[in-house]
DNA sequence: CGGTCAAATGATACATCATATCGTTTCAAT
DNA sequence: ATTGAAACGATATGATGTATCATTTGACCG
């Protein structure tokens, strides 16, 4: 069933190309008995829309036929199910981005916004140990890392 | 001078065993030409008292003579000058504790809040070449690393 | 030692971000 | 189609931090 006819308002929400993506992840929530609604696909579609990371409220202002609330519980649910993950600014900022892999750390750039995966770095085994030298049994862990991506580096 | 007479309210504000640290600190700002005022050496002191990492709320339930926006701004100076460093929870509450050395990790404890260094442990490097892997140079990086310490580690 | 003035303060308004509440709507299983 | 729980939207509330601005204060200076 393909929401083409919105109720809420009179914006229309042709289905993108990335229709099978959300299709996707609206399966794995179904799965997992979570309802198949039509606000939860817009924010999922808007979600797989945004090109870098993104706020919650560049959601907002980007769904303006969707209750903010509805907006905020649909993002928590993505990143409760692992479809979404959570990305932190210098300044604190939270951002979310669609979840490409597992676990992964991401690269920021300071300047354009862009993101990358971190890839071919495993801190987790060295943070263990370190964790277990202090006395400590490491249960997880937070890391970001911010720069310049190659288009922004150069001054 | 050492503040003895209290004008802001009845508390007795007695000099702590830490009145040297709060000396040094104070003299640290004074070089960067910040005044030395009864209110911030207060907030320094309740800084100084904490056992472990506390939140600025925390601070100024402890300072009831001290107006909120002025422990937020003296904490903000603090850590502008590196004399406190800012750590973050895994639900991203934002605490603060005196810093010890130049730039280091934490070990957080999830159970009771204690705080370790994580020593012997260069992330940076590997950071830094994974980063170039991915065309991205590297400006700077956020890492929180959680568990349970010692203490709390039996179950 | 008292005058001076920018820095600092405190009360409070405001901003931001996120969650709680609650009556209404909607999905999906029957 | 019926129906009950899940989800929704509007809005109130809470948590955290900053901006404003009149007043106070500390450091310098003569």
């Amino acid at each position: 069933m393909v929401a083409t006819t919105p109720r809420h308002c009179g914006h229309e929400h042709p289905r993108p190309r990335s229709a099978a993506v959300v299709d996707d992840i609206v399966a794995q929530l179904s799965d997992r008995g979570y309802r198949d609604t039509e606000p939860r696909r817009l924010v999922i579609s808007a979600a797989a829309a945004q090109g870098r990371p993104f706020t919650a409220e560049e959601l907002c202002a980007a769904l303006p036929c969707v209750g903010r609330a509805t907006v905020y519980r649909g993002l928590r649910l993505l990143v409760e199910t692992d479809q979404v993950c959570r990305v932190l600014l210098e300044d604190r900022e939270l951002r979310y981005q669609l979840s490409h892999q597992g676990h992964h750390h991401h690269l920021l750039c300071a300047v354009c916004g862009a993101s990358a995966d971190l890839e071919g770095c495993d801190v987790e085994d060295m943070l263990r140990d370190a964790a277990v030298a202090a006395g400590f049994r490491m249960s997880g862990h937070w890391l970001e890392v911010y720069g310049r991506c190659g288009e922004c580096a150069e001054d």
